[in-house]
DNA sequence: TATTGTTATACTCTATAACTATA
DNA sequence: TATAGTTATAGAGTATAACAATA
């Protein structure tokens, strides 16, 4: 059996143009919809459910709190999310995505999708399913703690 | 035969943790080698030969050419690299790697190595394989192309 | 006049701490 | 006093333009 112990270079090397490729690709459709990169992962999160403080929602995301709070402005304001005081602790604010929001998301992922794919069907078949396989496999991974240890 | 419309998430969004837990597994090594991320970058380039100018040297590795003076002054001071006025042309500067350089490039790249191995590691041997394998693919795309397209 | 390297400046992101309002 | 949200500030990283030396 063939072990992965040949020559390579570093990881992060590797990866970086490709992650860079692919925000390149996110931009210009970010733009289009008037949604900034955090504003799109507000969205993202929100469209699995309401989260019930700004603190969670920015933890759920990868993000400070302090750091979301003009990206929640703004989606306020485009009428993407709501925004709303809870009645149980008033100094909470419950968000949830709005129909609005929610299609948005929607567009904006799709087209994504599309240029991603476009950009998959430069790899060999099988190369691309391993890839996508891998990913999935990274991210059910907990890199934090391994990250750290 | 299994083809990959099947749900996912941004491709973008499934790196992203990836690529910081890469980065942060650097991060120490680095630091223990006192070379600075950019620093590693120019003596990775400079291993595979000496670069004519420093413009096209930061070219190769992503940078602006502005931005890595601050790190060929501190690699040049530190004994990693020779920095000289070519004689044939004065206004630009011939760059290699010395034997100190090459020393500390080698240790770090080893020691990543290492901590990167450890984190495949938790990959099934086959997702591993494809990982690496549609890595190398990309590598060989010219993405900057395929973005801007 | 053009090119190489350098410096200066401004702009974006991010991290931290301090503040307010509620509890 | 503790917590949620907000604001202010400073720092790192980056991009751009202007500058000095050489061609």
């Amino acid at each position: 059996m063939a072990e992965d112990t040949g020559d390579r270079r570093d990881l992060a090397a590797l990866l970086h143009p490709l992650f860079k490729t692919l925000i390149a690709i996110e931009r210009p459709i970010l733009a289009e919809h008037e949604v900034s990169m955090w504003g799109y992962s507000v969205l993202t999160a929100l469209a699995d459910g309401p989260a019930r403080t700004q603190a969670t929602l920015a933890e759920s995301i990868g993000a400070d709190k302090t750091r979301i709070i003009d990206t929640l402005d703004e989606l306020q304001q485009a009428g993407h999310i709501l925004r709303e005081p809870d009645p149980a602790d008033r100094r909470a604010r419950l968000l949830s995505i709005t129909a609005s929001g929610a299609r948005v998301r929607r567009a904006v992922q799709a087209e994504i999708r599309v240029a991603e794919d476009r950009l998959l069907a430069e790899l060999p078949a099988e190369d691309r399913q391993g890839f996508l396989r891998a990913l999935e496999a990274f991210s059910s991974l907990s890199l934090d703690e391994i990250s750290t240890r």
